[in-house]
RNA sequence: GUGGCCGUAGCUCAGCUGGUCAGAGCGCCAGGUUGUGGCCCUGGAGGUCGGGGGUUCAAGUCCCCUCGGUCACCCCA
């Protein structure tokens, strides 16, 4: 009796080769956010449930996987864990806990996978990396750290090999101001409209303006709110003339949004990779002024691949002390599956690019030996421990995605010398042992 | 959580209105080549046609249920 082997719905596993190319992705991401200041932290994959399930409402809980000993489900007791889906609400936890060891402004890394209980759809995991950075200061957080967050997610975007990308900017604050002027005063009915606004690009604006119509609003409202959504700017000066065309009660947020442009270009952005965009809303109520989201310039169709925005008051719910954060996430998995299924996944070096061949049970030592030598270089080498045809052997290093074969066998062994195979152009060289590691550094060295 | 579509070998699929319909290509394994992969040739393994029930002389093929996948919505990375 054998049980179908197959993962969960809505998780991702790959084969080794697509493995190092995504590891090697994930490690320039931990490596960009540590070039612009933001070390690591890890929390632990299940939280208490009352402490990650404070601040949300029904629609978040609907989500989430509980965690529980098979000792307490036996009991009929309620589970008391659950796992992360998301690395935002551990941090407040995190950042409130440590709040008097923490030094402020909190600057912090985390690339952890979460879990959310979904259905899963095409590109939508039900386990997934997050790679996010968060500032969080006290009292009060620098608006420049807005911009800061910002530039370091597209550096490190444009680092992945992906093509340009362009980050869009918006204020949920100024868009509050700006519907209050089309007469939409109640900050419920104002997180409604917006929740609608962040459709424009998927449904149309027509449809939307529909929506928002037979939702009660004058078609007049709607007209006006849709021409201030219908703005969008790239570039610095750009920006701040969009900006200066916006209703006078809107110009304190209005300023605010001209900073970060500004900060943003200071930092070294490119001013083609951001723009501002008044349709960008962002559906999570917990974002309180910058909110952003990102797509390939090449590529749009593959959606936001890092959105992210400011929170007035992180902890909230874990302490009286008011923390201001922002903070941008990269959500890497939907990432990563959406460029493999569009063939855009970067060049991937091979997960181990050396195989040494086994001939014969009496080259052993000298085969085994010949590894040991490449490993003390620091070379990643796999050693055949079991001899056949070199025939075989070749192919499946080959499948492995090995690039060089190094054959040791009998004849070599007599001369000390080794046979070095290239994969990838079918060449072969005999070399002396006291060359291997140089030979071999500088074949792997070279462009395919 | 709500609704639509789909479910045949590891993968992509063919199988006409129920009656040699259990197949193809690719992949995999072995051999041709006892020290040379990718090409070629030969052979082989692999499927209770998602599962259960029903209609029928006869069911991948029709009906019901169930499970799984997928898409849309909700929501979001």
């Amino acid at each position: 009796m054998t049980i179908t082997p197959s993962t969960p719905a809505g998780t991702l596993e790959l084969l080794p080769a697509e493995q190092a190319i995504h590891d090697a992705m994930l490690d320039k991401i931990r490596r960009g956010f540590r070039r612009f200041g933001f070390p690591a932290i890890e929390t632990p994959v299940f939280e208490r449930a009352d402490v990650l399930l404070t601040k949300t409402g029904g629609e978040t809980e609907r989500q989430v996987y509980f965690v529980q000993s098979a000792g307490s489900l036996e009991a009929g007791e309620a589970p008391d864990l659950a796992l992360r889906f998301d690395l935002t609400v551990p941090l407040a936890r995190y950042v409130a806990e440590h709040e008097h060891e923490l030094v402020f402004p909190f600057r912090r890394s985390q690339i952890q996978r979460v879990y959310r209980g979904e259905r899963p759809q095409r590109g939508r995991y039900r386990e997934f990396y997050q790679c996010d950075i968060d500032v969080i200061d006290r009292d009060e957080l620098s608006l420049r750290h807005d911009a800061e967050v910002a530039a370091a997610a597209i550096a490190i975007l444009e680092d992945l090999g992906i093509g340009s990308v362009t980050l869009r900017i918006n204020n949920r604050r100024l868009m509050r101001r700006l519907l209050e002027e089309v007469g939409i005063e109640s900050e419920d009915a104002q997180t409604e409209v917006l929740r609608e606004v962040d459709k424009i690009e998927k449904k149309g604006v027509d449809a939307v303006g529909r929506t928002l119509v037979d939702s009660g609003l004058s078609p007049e409202s709607v007209g006006k709110l849709l021409e201030f959504t219908s703005v969008s700017a790239s570039g610095v000066a750009a920006i701040e003339s969009a900006l200066s065309t916006l209703p006078a009660r809107a110009e304190s947020e209005a300023a605010e949004v001209a900073e970060v442009a500004r900060t943003m270009a200071a930092l070294g952005v490119d001013e083609d990779s951001f723009a501002l965009d008044l349709a960008i809303a962002r559906g999570l109520d917990y974002y309180t002024g910058t909110v952003y989201e990102t797509r390939l310039d090449d590529h749009p169709e593959l959606g936001s691949i890092c959105s992210g925005g400011r929170y007035d008051d992180l902890a909230g719910q874990y302490t009286t002390t008011r923390l201001p954060g922002v903070g941008i996430s990269i959500g890497f998995t939907r990432l990563f599956w959406q460029l493999r299924e569009a063939g855009l996944l970067p060049e991937g070096s091979p997960a181990v690019p050396v195989s040494v061949a086994l001939m014969s049970d009496d080259d052993l030592e000298y085969s085994l030996g010949v590894a040991a030598r490449l490993r003390a270089a620091g070379i990643d080498t796999e050693t055949q421990m079991t001899p056949s045809r070199l025939g075989k052997q070749l192919k499946a290093a080959d499948r492995r995605g090995c690039v060089l074969v190094v054959i040791a066998g009998e004849s070599e062994r007599q001369r000390s010398t080794v046979s070095v195979r290239d994969l990838t152009r079918g060449e072969q060289v005999e070399v002396p042992l006291s060359d291997l590691v140089d030979h071999v550094t500088r074949r792997l060295s070279q462009e395919p």
